[in-house]
DNA sequence: CAAATGAAATTCTCAGACATTTACAAATCG
DNA sequence: CGATTTGTAAATGTCTGAGAATTTCATTTG
């Protein structure tokens, strides 16, 4: 039908700002697709609360008709903030689309993939991985030294030995699952959230081939040392050891970077 | 670009009547919607480096084509990578589906909404927030006394002085862009990427009818003497400073958060 | 009472048409 | 000649309308 629909919506649209938006020289595109303004609208009523989790949106018809489009551009709308995990959609009788619950193992997803994306196109160096991982991870185990429970010290331990064993999937799962219970038992779900999805890039870019022999020794006793300060409350030390450890690895992930060695 | 089987994948795909013992309650979904599949297809390409920054995929009608789908379905799963910031769409003879480059703004931007959402539905406490922000703030502080450059210095200098400003979006915009230059001083990107929407969140939980008179007042001295040991290039000092900082705001924030005062 | 059946509501997918945007080449005009 | 206008092609954007598939729930049936 018509050229640009008009994508309604109730009440208030900042339509001023008509005067500035025209003529400058490398003319920003004029107005946004239909199916960005349906889906920025919705995500505002998403973000700002006034549509809450578990909430569920109309049908995809009746949204068509409350913003004047087609069926189609609501869709495409739908999927944009799906692929945000702001909504989700269920098929049958009782589905529909559904305000979704934003989780710490989403976000940290999103992360993983994006700083995995940045990592490879020079947007972001190994460098300033490591010392990202440093400033989160030195208090985060300064805080699990305070704040640890039985339950994250016997899984600790469980996790403690890993240079004697022979299967190397095992041996970097228990290493990953160690740091991970140091984030866990920090108490803070923020920590984590950010440190892993960067811990998780890191070793992406480590190639296991290189590390010396004696490697996962030190890494054992090191985890060791760090393990007996949380167990035994001692932020400082722990902290410390963390910190010592940290350090340590940092020249081994120079060294085995995989873009080093091409 | 090519060798992508069609999303009505060979195989496995249980066609007709697979009727195993499968139908029982518990049902895990089926199998993906097709433009989920697409999605999924395309990211993976992306991710790998298969297709890189800047590449332009085939035109619509010619991935309905490869995938064996209609285009509509083949646009959902444009708008799903769309969102995520892997692709963008230009319009005109020029135009097309093109690899994106992810840059840090757009990470943040998306934490800084996924956080926000979080933090409003007890996902992520202001106590988790401070503490992330401490943490990483801390040591950006360090690294920026060590890494400062005299462009950094002097516009640190310029919105040193706030206590005395007026309006107070100036005032605001001033104390923001402190801490962000110091953590773009820290020479670091990941710290700023991370840490911005974080204190972004803290700010929009900030009720600031709420701070005592002479909050502002304190808060120039503070940053001040931040600001004297990373001019004098004293990561020590510079540090123990920000840490006293952030301490002090602590109860600041503790006392005015919105959800505190409803 | 259990199992099969059917109805209903919703998303999912398709096909095809037309509108709009944009870059660039060609034609036109001063 | 040079600047402007016009036209054309290629791509995305939008609409329409139709079914197909999925899922829940009520009903019927054995």
């Amino acid at each position: 039908m018509e050229g640009n629909a008009p994508v309604n919506m109730p009440a208030s649209l900042p339509q001023g700002l008509s005067h500035e938006a025209g003529r400058s020289s490398l003319s920003v595109n004029r107005i946004q697709p239909a199916y960005a303004q349906v889906a920025s609208q919705l995500r505002d009523l998403i973000v700002t609360g006034q549509i809450q989790t578990g909430d569920h949106l109309p049908n995809e018809s009746e949204l068509a008709t409350i913003f004047g489009v087609s069926r189609s551009t609501v869709r495409e709308a739908l999927r944009s903030l799906a692929a945000q995990s702001l909504v989700y959609t269920k098929r049958g009788v009782t589905g529909g689309t559904f305000v979704a619950e934003l989780d710490a193992e989403t976000v940290s997803a999103y992360l993983r993939t994006s700083l995995g994306l940045m990592s490879g196109s020079a947007g972001v160096s190994v460098a300033e991985l490591l010392e990202t991982r440093a400033a989160l991870e030195v208090p985060a185990t300064r805080l699990a030294a305070i704040r640890r429970t039985d339950g994250a010290i016997t899984e600790m331990e469980q996790n403690l030995s890993i240079s004697n064993v022979e299967d190397e999937a095992v041996r970097y799962a228990k290493n990953s699952r160690f740091h991970e219970l140091i984030l866990e038992a920090s108490g803070n779900r923020l920590l984590g959230l950010v440190a892993s999805p960067i811990f998780d890039v890191l070793k992406s870019r480590f190639r296991r081939e290189d590390v010396e022999k004696n490697y996962w020794d030190r890494v054992d006793n090191d985890h060791r040392e760090i393990f007996s300060h949380i167990e035994a409350g001692d932020p400082d030390g722990a902290e410390s050891a963390m910190r010592a450890h940290l350090r340590r690895l940092e020249s081994t992930y120079e060294a085995t970077d995989i873009t080093a060695h091409p």
